[in-house]
Order: structure tokens, then sequence, then C-alpha cells
DNA sequence: CTGAAAGCGCTTACAG
DNA sequence: CTGAAAGCGCTTACAG
């Protein structure tokens, strides 16, 4: 190669693409390749001549290290795992979009790890999975057990989880309990007794659930208790985390031989199900029954659905920002969040407070709108 | 070390995982790392005997190749990255994770990238960020130029087009101009003489768009022309493309001394914006306005839409099969998808027609309900 | 402030 | 079928 011939242009028979390496920039640069390595990242040690000369000759070949070689050589991978287990919904797309927003704008790649099914969860944790891939990594609405959450430390990770709690990592989450609880709150300041709950059920073993669904039917049990309602258990109707899974629960609360007069419902997509039922029953709402989500999703607006903001948007740009705290040497933080409630136009007093104002069975009508 | 210390455990005062390499496998296996090396990745050129044995030791040792190192020797990477302007729609979300499931199952990684602003995708395009990174790159909803995809190329990626073409990469697309042009034929059936295009509006530059919106608008051209019907600016109206977006640009429409009795909507997001100042307008829908959307969104169930179904999911999946494909030494193929619309119960005859159903200034109203 | 050299942990001709 | 050795492209003590 003659000596003019700076770009060390190797060209692969099959590949056919040019590869600029460190020596390049360092013969051009008329340097060492420990000189180019320590100017281009700016560690200290490097006249600043010198650090200005080899960027500009590394901007003008189109250097960027390889990042395998780095990472072979440091060990570091820069790249953060984010776990979650399905994206096309929106609260997990919200989140992953923040939390890669922010890890990326720390310098970090984010590789995608979608698990929707128990097989896919079981592999993943079953594995070695991350080692020498991430330095870290995000778990989204799965609670790892002490097992799962140790095989990731032996592999070197720090992580961070979102809608889940340990001690051994890093968590933001919401407190779903004092949600649930101020959501049905809100319905038995409109007069509602009957008070049906909506959950989420984890379909043998998916992991679409997490504990939040649990803390929200806690919350909803304590809310009953306190205002002394009875609880039954077929008021509780569990389904899957979709329009379907709402439409079907709500189905099975209408043929009660005494139906509910509203339902607080674990997730909105699955209110969005509920209000789709009462349509085509002919229910009006609130006229006739009311209805409170939980998420705030984006399309609440459209329907008037009353729900339970818990800022997604922010619980991303929380849990990254958690991981990097670890990542760059800080202790496992651990966040919480609360929740608000959001009155649009699916929450009402009950028919009878209607048509009876402040009959004797309605001892709390003059309240009713206490908090509208 | 003693000889029985087969795990090659190293501990990093600040780190303090343990680390098993090839050699450690190799030692207690009592083979060469060569063999290991070539055992693990069912190489040809190893006895059955000995491949079990090595496999048995990795198994027992959890040991798991380094990818930096892989990488480094091989040059192949086993990453795709994926390119999107915004994982919270569900359009994108539902394509990410689609595409995302195909290639891991075909044993690659997935790296993300959110290009929402302009300057984001300036950057990513004006630096080198894929080479050595992955392998391929899946872009969506972005038209590259010729000099991006130039640039990708020098950096050795294979690239696969959702919603974008170019004879340099394999490409998946929708035909969004006969999709525009059966949309607003379903309005003219149904007698409808001033049809609105609600579209996208690329603001300043933004990624959301790409071309398929501006292929709704030419089949909505198409179909105003076909039917001999004036075609007038102001019916055209862009904004964003969101619920926001969609209120904004029906509320510009129903101002017009001569408003619109029906509107397609270049995507099923600003249907529902649309929908929402409908109803808050006082408008029956579809009694006194008609509204047709596009994508298919899983929440058009909910709220009647009618739409234009492109089956999403399938798109991510072609696209990814696509790049494999491409990785795999095949040539980038061109595939193309047609829509299909879904009648639901927000397109119906105009109020005119429904009162005079047989008048002299409705033609068509034999066939109102032909496609329904 | 700078450079020569070892080493990161694999893969792969090459030789046997 | 198996092994010794070079090499992938960086980073980082170490020496000057």
């Amino acid at each position: 190669m003659p000596a003019s011939a700076c770009v060390n242009s190797t060209r692969s028979p099959t590949i056919g693409y040019m590869v600029v390496s460190v020596e390049s920039v360092a013969e051009r640069a008329g340097v060492s390749v420990s000189t180019v390595s320590r100017a281009l990242r700016s560690v200290p040690g490097v006249s600043m001549e010198t650090r200005k000369r080899v960027q500009a000759v590394a901007d003008e070949l189109g250097y960027a290290a390889s990042p395998a070689a780095s990472r072979l050589a440091t060990g570091r991978t820069m790249t953060v795992g984010i776990v979650v287990p399905v994206l096309a919904k929106w609260y997990f797309g919200k989140v992953v979009g923040e939390a890669t927003h922010a890890l990326r704008e720390a310098g970090f790649d984010v590789l995608l790890y979608e698990l929707a099914t128990p097989g896919q969860r079981q592999r993943f944790f079953a594995t070695v999975q991350l080692y020498g891939r991430t330095d870290g990594v995000i778990i989204i609405a799965l609670q790892p057990s002490r097992e799962e959450l140790e095989s990731l430390a032996s592999q070197g990770q720090a992580v961070a989880l979102l809608g889940a709690e340990s001690s051994a990592a890093g968590s933001v989450s919401v407190d779903n309990v004092a949600a649930g609880l101020a959501a049905v709150r809100h319905l038995l300041n409109l007069g509602h007794k009957r008070i049906a709950f909506v959950g989420i059920r984890d379909e043998e073993g998916s992991n679409l659930g997490g504990v939040p669904p649990l803390q929200r039917l806690r919350g909803y049990r304590e809310a009953m208790a306190e205002a002394a309602l009875a609880q039954e258990d077929v008021l509780e109707q569990f389904d899957e985390n979709s329009v379907a899974g709402g439409a079907a629960a709500i189905s099975r609360l209408l043929v009660l031989k005494q139906p509910p007069t509203a339902a607080f419902v674990a997730s909105d997509e699955m209110a969005f199900g509920v209000l789709k039922v009462l349509r085509q029953t002919g229910l009006a709402v609130p006229r006739d029954f009311s209805v409170l989500g939980f998420d705030n999703h984006e399309l609440c607006d459209v329907v008037g659905l009353t729900t339970m903001d818990h800022e997604v948007a922010e619980q991303g740009q929380d849990v990254a920002r958690l991981l990097l705290d670890i990542l760059h040497g800080g202790h496992p933080a651990v966040l919480s969040r609360s929740a608000r409630l959001v009155v649009r136009e699916t929450t009402g007093p009950p028919r009878a407070l209607r048509t009876i104002p402040t009959g004797p069975d309605s001892p709390h009508s003059a309240e009713h709108f206490g908090d509208l």
C-alpha cells in the first residue's frame, strides 16, 4: 500500500464496504493509535492541538471506533436492555419510547426484548442472554423472582424495575393501592353502592399483569370496606388486558341478578371494552352506568373516559434515570409515584339518585359532586 | 490456579461477577478452544461425541460466548436496527413488535432507534451510527434519500424499508393510492358529494408522515376526479397525526360556508379526533357526517369507526423477513400489500339523501348500501 | 504529552 | 476430527 493511502480500505469480496480503523487515522494524523484513542474519547492527557488534529482527521475519514473492539477492550457495552411484555399497547409503547429517549441521550444503545408469553419469559431467564450484550436492563411490568435477579446480577447487569419491587434492584412504581382507593371513593361519593371491579387476569402465567393490577384490587377492597359495603366475589371480574377482555368482563356483570351501577376498571383499554358493550346494550353512560378506568390513555379524551392518571411518560424517564444512576456507580433507588383522578364524562350518580335526589336511600346525595 | 478449578472465575474488584470463557470450557472438557468454538456453533468437523461432551460442559458452566469477541472475530453482529419515528403510536408499536418477534426468532438482537424529530433524523444519518453495531436495519415510515441509503451501505448495512420505496433496498408497502380510491368511492357510493380529506402534515420536516399519507391524498383526488366532482383546496386539511390534529382539521372544515358531509381521514388516530369534535358539536355520526379512517386501529371497534385495514401486523413480519432474506444472501425484494375497507358505523348516506331517498339530486340512491 | 505492547475473548485458515 | 497460532480493532497500564 502506498504511503499516501491513508485510509485502510479493506474490501472484502462478499461485503464490499469501507472500513476505517484507528490505524488509518493515526497514520494520517501522524500520531500513534494510543493517542488517537485517547484524543477521540476526551481522555485527559492529550494536548489540545493534537486532540484537534486527530478529531479533524477522524471526521474527514468518517471514523467511528468499532463497538465490538471497544467492548472487548473495556468490558462495557454502553448498551441497555429493555424487557417488556408487549410493545403494541399504549402504556408499554409510551414507557419504552420515553426510556429509550433518555437512554440514547445518555449515550446508550437500547436492545429490545419482548417477552409476550410465559415460554419466552422462561427462556429469557433460563439462559445467559444479557452477559456481554448489555450493561444493565430495565424490566417493565414483570416481577422477577430472586433467582432471576441473581442470574441477572451474575451476568453483570444493573437492573431497574418498573411496576415491580425488589430490594436487589432500583425500581419505580405507582402507589396503586392508594390509586384504587381514590378511584372507588370517587364512585362512592357519587352515591354508588354496587361497584364492580374489572381486573387484569394473568393468562396462565402470561406476563401482562404484574403486581400493579393486584394492588388496584386491594385499593378497591379497602374502599368498599371503608364504606362498609358488602364485598361479593361476583362483583370482581377478571379478564385479559384488552378491549375484548373488558367487554367480556362487563358482559358477565350485566347479567347478574343484582348488577352493579358502576365499575372501576384496572386499565383503560379494558374500560374501552366496557364502554363498547354498554353502548351496544343500550345503557347510557353515566346515566345508567358509571365507568372509571386506569392509565389516562391518550384516547380517553375521545370517549370521555374518567380515569386515573399515573404519569406514564414520567415513569419511563424515571426508570431510565434510575438505571443510569446505578450504571454511574450510584445505589439502586426506589421511586414511588402517585396517581390522580381525571374526571371526564363516564362517571356520575347512579340512576336512582338522579330521580330521587334527596331520598332516604341516598344519604350522600348532597356531596355527590364534591370531587367533580 | 489448581487443576480442579475449571471455571476461570475472574472477580474484578469493582464489578464482581463471574465470567466463563472458552478456555474454562476447553480445559474442563479436555479439548482445545478451537474445538469448543466449533462444537458449540454446530460447525461441521467435530465428532458427535466431542460435541456432546463440550455442550454438556458448557451447559454446566453456564457458558455463553462473549458477543463482543465473536463480533470482532467474525465481523457479524447478529443484530438488526429498527428505526421508527415514535413508538407510542399503535401502528408503530404493532409493527415494531411484530418485526422484533420475527427477528429474535431468527437469532438476531434488535436495537431500537426512535427518530422523533428532524434533528434526530439528521444526526442519525450524518454520523456513523450503525457500523459494527448492526448487520442491517429496518426503516419505518421514513423515506431515506439516496445519500442516506449510500451512507448505510457504506456502513455495511442491509436495509429494508416499510412505507417507503427505493431501488437500493428491500421494501414493503401498501398500495395507498388504491386504498384512498377505495375509501373515497365508498363515500361517493353512499351519495356524498362534498367529501373532505384530512391528511397528515409533516411538521416542519418531522418524520411522522412519510410517503403513504401523500398517496392516500392522491387516491382521494383520483376518486373525486373520477366522480367529476370539483376539488377545492379548502376541502383538503392537513394537521399532525394525532387526535388533536384530527380535531383541529375537522374544526376548520366545519366552519366552511359549504361544509363537507363526509371526510376521509388519513389515520385512525386523527379520525378519533374528528369523531370527538363532531360529538362535541352535536353532529350525529353518520346521520349528519360520515367519517372514514385509515389503519384499522385496535380501538376502531370501540367507537365503530369505518376504516381501511392494511394488515399492520403482517407488514411488520414482512419487512423483517425481507431483511433476513437479504442478510442470508438474497436479493432485496419489493413487496406490496393492498388495503381493504372495513365498514362499521361511522359512514352512511348524507342527510339530504335520508330525507329525500330518491330525489333528482341523488342518482346513486339505489346503490348507497351496495358495499356495506 | 506520547508511544510500544499486551490483552480483551473469540473464530478460522492452516497444518497435522 | 483436532490443535496451535494469528488476527479481529480497540484500550490501557507502563515506560519514557
